[in-house]
RNA sequence: GGGGCCGUAGCUUAGCAUGGUUUGAGCACCCGGCUGAUAACCGGGAGGCCACCGGUUCAAAUCCGGUCGGCCCCA
């Protein structure tokens, strides 16, 4: 979906004279996943493994996996139609693009901003690495973990516990602290003969409403009380077991008190960091417990939950435990749960940026436009700092060298590579980037590369000057920059749309896009989002290959592209049929008169005819709005307004205009609407070129063959001159018009074919006579009338209104109501003259009284408040009238039966119509009228051996039509 | 716990920033019509407490507050 909205806006401004600069498709090319699918190819499962078979042929792997990836990329794009050159597409794995990074990464670590520092870091085991945020926002998954309340028994105290609240058993062992609030109130509650320390807010969730309060205190008073190591099996170090104050305690979860081990969590690394103590970590790199001390040493950490409860509660040491369903970050490309681990990392100070991150999103424009200040703003005001570093393989390399006296030296481009080390490097990836040393400008030690990958989304985040090779090859970046225009689905708000935020922010302190598009997912037939676990995605090509591309790409556009979609089969269909269908069928009317002709569509240069120039009129109104919409990045309503002309295209314009097609020559009426109906399709494929590029390439090149593709086309000028607002608005009216005959017409069961005497129209605006005309066949009326307020034929009526009339007038009522219901006309004129009305002896306010308007007999009437028409149809039908609809039945009967002999437009034919003795009087009136429609030579009563039965209303007619 | 989006007919939706006729369409359904575009087309009917409750206002689908339901993001 996000390539259909590419694709039509790089079309359309391509079409609208822009320089494209970059119809380039990017690849990016590292990372975690290309490194698992190649674990997965060798049969690996730790690191080690990896180094041993060799990182160069590991990395070989990577290399050539990524471009089978891209392979069916490149087919889905190409079925979609999506045109992006992927010859120059960029792939984030050449020396050039790294280099571009490098460059960027020596900026960041001279002006201090990528810095190396000890943290906790979201980090999975099994990859070995730490991850980003917003890598750990992808993987959030629901999961049933224990729940457990456990008992710090306080020191020097009998029977008295802190009662500390976790989800992670197994970071028990590690304790080291407690933390409070210091401005929360606290309980001490007694419970079966023990006593525990507990926040009030919490206490009677915990113990029940009738727990035993026996003190309150506040959390200051806690401070610094000591109590005893949970689990002694490792060695607590000095300085450490009792109360602390943090901040970042609360009562929204657990008891108040909240364990503290400063190696698995942030707050609590920040409280170990405070008193400089030596952490307790017990689990090695690979996430599992390594201390021989512990009992379920070797063991998985999530593992040993079970375990330590199972110890805890022998011990005595647990209040209750449970299992509650909560959400826990998972490694988002090999499902393993993540640790917060402590681990040396570089980091990029994004913190430090938050204020210029906001001012620049402020110039963003964002489709839609509560994101900026929504969802992307508030997650900018909390950026956090970038955690960069991976102890991977397949990455781009940290361009950073350090020496044994922790001297550091960060490299900008492989030149100065090159100068430090007298080397030039051939790849930049590992292990040959590692193999390069030099010696330390200070200490003339040694300098190594620090052994790091960066994460894959800098390399992503990278792309607006990486993939020009900025500073290098391309010197300056202004007419690339920022970005015009990004679209991506809704969850890389925290991906993409951020980190070229972020990067750019950073580097150039602009902003790296114009305009951004946001989008939502496409869901399955349920309305279920799509994942592969629930078997329930649609691939792309599968998806392609079912309905074609153009009526997806049409299905994409309907609706707001930022609410979700869920696949319709029916609606695609649907939306498809109203568009290509209707077009389809536009042109094939088109083609087949004017193939006869032998007319070739040129150019329009205005007509005498009204419905020529209405739907010329309207195609520019409607062109001026496409534009506009496209414009402004909403291609959605762009197809829409596109799809609405269509329709009034074949419905009105079409409709009206079909005798025009069917005159013998070619004379200027029928050259002047072939032309305006070429102009009108013409510019409608020019604006379905960009949305929906097959079918109007097809048709384009079906109307101008020759002339090359749509796509190479200029963008239709709205052509001004022939917008005729006033015509488009009485057009407006006549349609109106028409509608409510065809009503009339059928309410009272008078057929499109029975002409009728006439019609009447009390309208504001007057229609011109060329409007009329142009309706006239569809009125099918004798006379067409414009009438004023007063000329109306209808009745004024009084009624009462008796829900209130009733109570005041009670006895009388039913005298004053068969006066009033009685009355002809003066007692309404009365009412409206006074606003009351005086009968007998009573005084009848106007709310009293309706003023019913009933038409004249043998009028019906319709009316349209919104345009204020009205119309009357004489429901009227002398012996004439009806002949004349009687010959016209005899007609369509003929025209059925040339098409049923699969006769040539124009083939002559021999004709004989016989029926009783009105028939005769009706074809010595209408005799030669029904000849020149039917294209007869002859015409005469007798019956045929070859003549048909048609029964028409009832009436026995025998009909021979005989090709000459 | 915090934040965001959404809720209009059986389905897909327009209208909502700037309150103002009877909330418009399309599909599906039923009825009728048209017929030199016909595996098209046109008209009509039925179907809406505009999620709910309050408030502002002469007037609320629209503005404000709250509730409920669905989805998403963050912690």
């Amino acid at each position: 979906m996000t390539r259909t909205m590419k694709d039509s806006v790089l079309r359309y401004h391509y079409m609208a004279g822009y320089d494209i600069h970059r119809r380039t498709g990017g690849w990016d090319c590292h990372g975690l996943p290309v490194e698992i699918e190649a674990e997965k190819h060798f049969g690996f499962k730790t690191k080690k493994e990896i180094e041993d078979f060799g990182i160069a042929k590991f990395n070989e792997y990577c290399r050539e996996s990524i471009f089978r990836y891209i392979d069916e990329w490149m087919e889905a794009d190409q079925k979609i139609g999506f045109w992006v050159d992927h010859e120059k597409a960029y792939v984030t794995l050449r020396n050039e693009y790294i280099e571009s990074e490098w460059w960027a990464l020596k900026s960041l670590f001279d002006e201090g901003l990528l810095v190396r520092d000890y943290k906790i870091v979201p980090y999975c085991p099994r990859c070995e690495t730490s991850l980003s945020s917003h890598e750990v926002s992808q993987g959030y998954d629901d999961v049933k973990d224990p729940s457990v309340y456990v008992k710090f028994k306080e020191e020097g105290k009998e029977n008295t516990y802190f009662l500390a609240w976790t989800t992670t058993p197994w970071t028990l062992p590690s304790n080291q602290f407690l933390a409070v609030n210091e401005n929360i109130e606290y309980s001490l509650v007694e419970h079966e003969n023990e006593f525990f320390y507990i926040a009030s807010a919490v206490a009677k969730k915990i113990f029940g409403p009738d727990a035993k309060i026996v003190n309150t205190l506040s959390g200051k008073d806690l401070l610094n009380r000591k109590y005893e190591q949970l689990i002694p099996f490792l060695t607590a170090p000095d300085n450490t077991m009792f109360v602390v104050s943090g901040e970042h305690v609360n009562v929204d979860e657990g008891t108040g008190i909240v364990h503290t081990s400063p190696a698995f969590g942030a707050e609590d690394f920040e409280v170990g960091k405070r008193y400089g103590v030596e952490m307790l970590n017990p689990i090695n790199v690979s996430g599992k417990f390594s201390d021989d001390r512990l009992p379920w040493n070797g063991k998985f950490f999530k593992d040993a939950d079970l375990e330590i409860t199972i110890l805890l509660k022998k011990e005595n040491k647990i209040l209750k435990s449970e299992k509650i369903t909560h959400s826990y970050p998972f490694c988002y490309r090999c499902g393993t749960p993540l640790i917060y681990y402590p681990l040396q990392a570089w980091f990029i100070k994004v913190s430090t940026i938050r204020k210029k991150l906001l001012d620049n999103n402020q110039n963003i424009n964002w489709l839609p436009d509560h994101l900026k200040d929504g969802r992307f703003g508030n997650f900018l005001s909390e950026a956090k700092d970038w955690s960069l570093s991976r102890n991977r393989y397949w990455g781009t390399t940290l361009p950073v060298w350090t020496c044994s006296n922790d001297h550091m030296k960060a490299v900008g481009s492989i030149a100065e590579l090159e100068q430090l080390s007298g080397k030039k490097p051939k790849d930049l990836h590992r292990p040959y980037i590692d193999e390069i040393t030099f010696k330390c400008s200070q200490c003339n030690e040694t300098m190594h590369r620090e052994p790091y990958v960066i994460d894959t989304w800098f390399d992503s985040g990278s792309a607006t000057y990486a993939a020009l090779h900025y500073p290098f090859e391309t010197k300056r970046l202004d007419s690339n920059f920022p970005i015009n225009f990004i679209t991506e689905a809704i969850d890389q708000t925290r991906g993409w749309f951020y980190t070229l935020h972020v990067i750019s922010s950073l580097l150039f302190d602009q902003n790296a896009y114009k305009n951004a598009l946001s989008i939502d997912f496409i869901l399955d037939e349920q309305g279920r989002k799509m994942s592969k676990s629930k078997g329930n995605s649609v691939f792309a090509l599968d998806f392609l290959n079912e309905h074609g591309p153009d009526p997806v790409r049409a299905f994409f556009l309907t609706g707001v592209p930022w609410r979700a979609k869920a696949i319709d089969k029916k609606l695609i269909n649907e939306t498809s049929r109203r568009i290509f269908g209707t077009m389809a069928n536009i042109y094939s009317f088109f083609a087949s008169n004017a193939n006869l002709d032998g007319f070739h569509y040129d150019k329009y240069d205005g007509s005498d005819n009204v419905l020529d120039r209405w739907i010329v009129s309207r195609t520019n109104s409607v062109l001026k709005q496409v534009a506009s919409q496209m414009d402004t990045f909403n291609m959605h309503l762009a197809l829409r307004s596109v799809t609405e002309l269509i329709e009034d295209t074949s419905n009105f314009y079409l409709r009206l205009s079909r005798r025009r097609f069917w005159s013998d020559e070619l004379n200027t009426e029928k050259a002047n609407a072939y032309s305006a109906l070429g102009y009108v399709m013409e510019r409608i494929l020019l604006m379905l070129a960009p949305l929906t590029p097959f079918f109007a390439d097809y048709l384009y090149l079906k109307i101008r063959p020759g002339s090359g593709s749509v796509h190479l086309q200029k963008y239709p000028e709205v052509e001004e001159k022939f917008i005729n607002t006033e015509l488009q608005a009485e057009m407006g009216v006549a349609a109106s018009i028409m509608e409510m005959v065809r009503r009339l017409r059928q309410e009272n069961s008078i057929k499109g074919r029975q002409p009728v005497t006439e019609v009447l129209v009390r309208s504001g605006t007057r229609l011109s006579e060329e409007i009329l005309s142009a309706i006239s066949p569809e009125l099918n009326s004798k006379d067409i009338r414009f009438i004023e307020d007063y000329e109306r034929p209808v009745t004024r009526k009084l009624k009462l209104v008796l829900q209130k009339a009733a109570p005041v007038l009670k006895g009388k009522l039913q005298k004053i109501k068969a006066q009033v219901e009685g009355d002809q006309g003066s007692l309404v004129t009365l009412l409206e003259k006074d606003g009351k009305l005086e009968l007998e002896d009573e005084t009848l306010p106007a709310e009293f009284l309706e003023v019913l308007e009933i038409p004249n007999p043998g009028f019906a009437t319709s009316g349209d408040t919104k345009l204020s028409v009205e119309v009357f149809l004489n429901l009227e039908i002398d012996t004439k009238l009806q002949n004349e609809g009687f010959a016209r039945e005899i007609v369509r009967r003929i025209q059925v039966m040339r098409k049923e002999l699969d006769l040539q437009y124009d083939q002559k034919i021999d004709l004989s119509v016989n029926g009783d003795s009105v028939l005769n009087t009706i074809l010595s009136e209408y005799g030669d009228w029904i000849k020149s429609e039917t294209l007869a030579a002859t015409l005469t009563n007798e019956k045929m051996d070859d003549s048909r039965e048609w029964d028409i209303d009832g009436d026995k007619v025998l009909i021979s039509v005989r090709a000459i």
